[in-house]
DNA sequence: GCCGTTTTCGGCCCGACTGTTTTCAGTCG
């Protein structure tokens, strides 16, 4: 069946239902509808397929949270590029609503009062009327409402919207650090979308199991770098930081240390999935606990005590995303998730040969140093010119420097000669076939002209998969995160193309990629494509930022085997030599 | 609006904190 091609995509439907949801919310629908538009875009999130695929096929209905009405709802997306409802929604209720429930501190329940009662309608008219006073007149509210709005307004430009992982896990080992350091504190960890490592995390999340509650609190909302306390209690306080950073920090007594860091780990749907199992059981699940019946509060220290008593394996962090992992625990059925020291392989890397920190050596015995069997030496090619890429001709001289550096290093790692080649903006790649054929290991991928329209750039992608002498496709869409966005690719075509070529998708580990990210991720191994993780190191430290590659591989439930990294030499050369 | 090892109708997670109230609604995670 023909596709359109300018269909909507997943997110742009899912954008659609947020929007739905909210202006719902605020016209004070019932919140079950609220929250079957809400399912409903975060199931379409998290789909590899595009939904007109699906549609195609009528399988719609089979996503969870998507029924009849919502089909329908997306079959008139995906063929008009319109939604009549939405259209009527929005006559309703004035779109630009939606802006106010970006302050902190106001909710639906609020804008329906202020757009109803003194006819507010942009954040501009709620900011004057905070300060004519006008608030204040209104039922429930009064003069601290007011000062919290104008203040939730002042911080909107300030605060960045989601930081990317990279900058969340820094900033989260200093301030636990600052944590295990406080008196009565027995143990601080991380929670949140941060330990779920989330690809971006907005608010920092952290736990402690602490004997003086009060007294940390205090000490951790007047904290020199705090510029808003958006909240102090005993058991939980939230600050705001000068970078416009925010963290909160539960608290709970040692025993219920393992409540506690499942609830704020969420996440928030696999929180919820956990607590209608309790429900089921005639339990009540809680940041506290297992309530029973006779409100008896059941304690555990641990998370993997809370979870067997729900009759679930633990589940890992990176899997809490209410996409089965539930059901899978309560089956005994969850993967057993690669882990970093499973990897034996850095297959993409760069030298001083174009824009890497490190001669071929010094990698190499870093990468050596850090457990590693193989170390593929994988320097861009001349396409973009601030790599300063290498040229075919200097090839040969290379390939002289890894044969001297064999010798010297000896059976300790196995060096690879390798390249990246770049998919030029016309789909040619960078370096002919007898230049590609020298070479141990080939790496395509894009770096420029990304915006070009989805089959353009999706047959660009194509045309390096289909060469033969390519092994990996790195980064595969090019995304930065919060930065750039990735290419628009035909997903279903590429996934074909490698599966047809036995090519593999790389996960890049650099926080700011990680790309191919977990929902493709998943789907690709489903269909027995290879998957490679690689930091792209340009120097030492690179090679310890694994972890994240790792971290999204170990949300698309990958086990050891499915990445090529952690096999044995031996292994990985066979690999490339079949191909 | 979705969904079914209690249900095709009647449910749909739980608690902390805040600001306004003298008992609670709204917001948040």
């Amino acid at each position: 069946m023909p596709q359109n091609p300018d269909a909507m995509t997943n997110v742009e439907i899912a954008e659609v239902f947020e929007r739905i949801a909210n202006l719902m919310e605020i016209k004070g629908e019932l919140v079950f509808k609220v929250r079957a538009y809400q399912r409903a875009a975060e199931s379409l999130r998290d789909l590899p397929e595009e939904a007109a695929a699906l549609d195609a096929r009528g399988e719609l209905p089979n996503v969870p949270g998507i029924g009849k009405a919502i089909t329908e709802k997306i079959q008139e997306l995906l063929s008009t590029g319109k939604l009549e409802f939405l259209n009527r929604l929005e006559e309703e209720v004035p779109p630009s609503l939606l802006d106010l429930l970006r302050v902190s501190g106001v909710g639906p329940k609020k804008v329906a009062l202020f757009w109803k009662e003194l006819g507010l309608l942009t954040l501009a008219d709620l900011e004057t009327a905070a300060k004519a006073g006008k608030i204040a007149t209104l039922p429930g509210m009064g003069a601290k409402t007011e000062t919290n709005i104008l203040a939730g307004i002042a911080g909107l430009a300030a605060r960045g919207s989601r930081m990317s992982l990279g900058k969340a896990f820094t900033a989260g080992q200093r301030w636990l650090t600052w944590l295990r350091e406080f008196p009565g504190v027995q143990r601080a960890e991380a929670a949140g979308s941060l330990r779920r490592f989330k690809e971006t995390v907005g608010d920092l999340d952290l736990v402690v199991a602490c004997a003086d509650s009060p007294a940390l609190m205090a000490a951790f909302t007047s904290h020199p770098g705090v510029v808003r306390v958006l909240g102090q209690g005993e058991n939980k306080s939230s600050i705001e930081l000068h970078d416009g950073l925010r963290i909160q920090l539960w608290s709970q007594p040692p025993e219920s240390f393992g409540a506690l860091w499942m609830y704020a780990t969420g996440s928030k749907d696999h929180n919820v999935r956990l607590r209608e199992l309790a429900q089921r059981r005639k339990l009540s699940l809680s940041e506290r606990g297992l309530t029973d019946e006779t409100g008896n509060l059941l304690r555990y220290p641990s998370e993997e005590e809370v979870y067997a008593a729900l009759g679930l394996d633990w589940v890992p962090p990176e899997l809490r995303e209410d996409r089965g992992e539930v059901d899978a625990a309560l089956n005994h059925r969850l993967p057993r998730l690669i882990e970093t020291n499973d990897l034996r392989a850095e297959l993409h890397s760069h030298s001083t040969w174009s824009d890497g920190l490190l001669s071929i050596e010094d990698m190499a015995l870093a990468a050596f140093q850090r457990g590693h069997k193989v170390l593929a030496v994988t320097d861009h090619s001349s396409y973009l010119g601030i790599t300063r890429g290498m040229k075919p001709e200097d090839l040969p001289r290379q390939r002289a420097e890894i044969e001297e550096v064999r010798k010297r290093l000896g059976d300790r790692i196995l060096i690879l000669h390798g390249a990246e080649v770049d998919i030029r903006a016309d789909g040619v790649l960078d370096y002919p076939d007898e230049a590609l054929a020298q070479l141990d290991i080939v790496i395509a991928s894009l770096h420029a002209s990304l915006r070009q329209p989805r089959e353009q750039i999706t047959a660009r992608l194509l045309n390096a998969i289909r060469n033969p002498h390519v092994d990996i496709i790195a980064h595969p869409t090019g995304r930065l995160l919060l930065d750039r966005a990735g290419a628009d690719l035909d997903w279903q075509a590429v996934f074909q193309a490698v599966q047809e070529n036995g090519t593999a998708l790389e996960i890049n580990a650099a926080p700011q990629r990680l790309d191919t990210d977990d929902i493709h991720a998943r789907h690709a191994v489903s269909l027995g494509i290879p998957i490679t993780i690689n930091t792209d190191a340009h120097s030492a430290a690179d090679l310890d930022q694994a972890f994240y590659g790792v971290s999204v591989a170990r949300r698309a439930g990958l086990e050891k085997d499915a990445v090529i990294n952690t096999w044995e030499p031996e292994r990985i050369t066979a690999w490339l030599k079949s191909r």
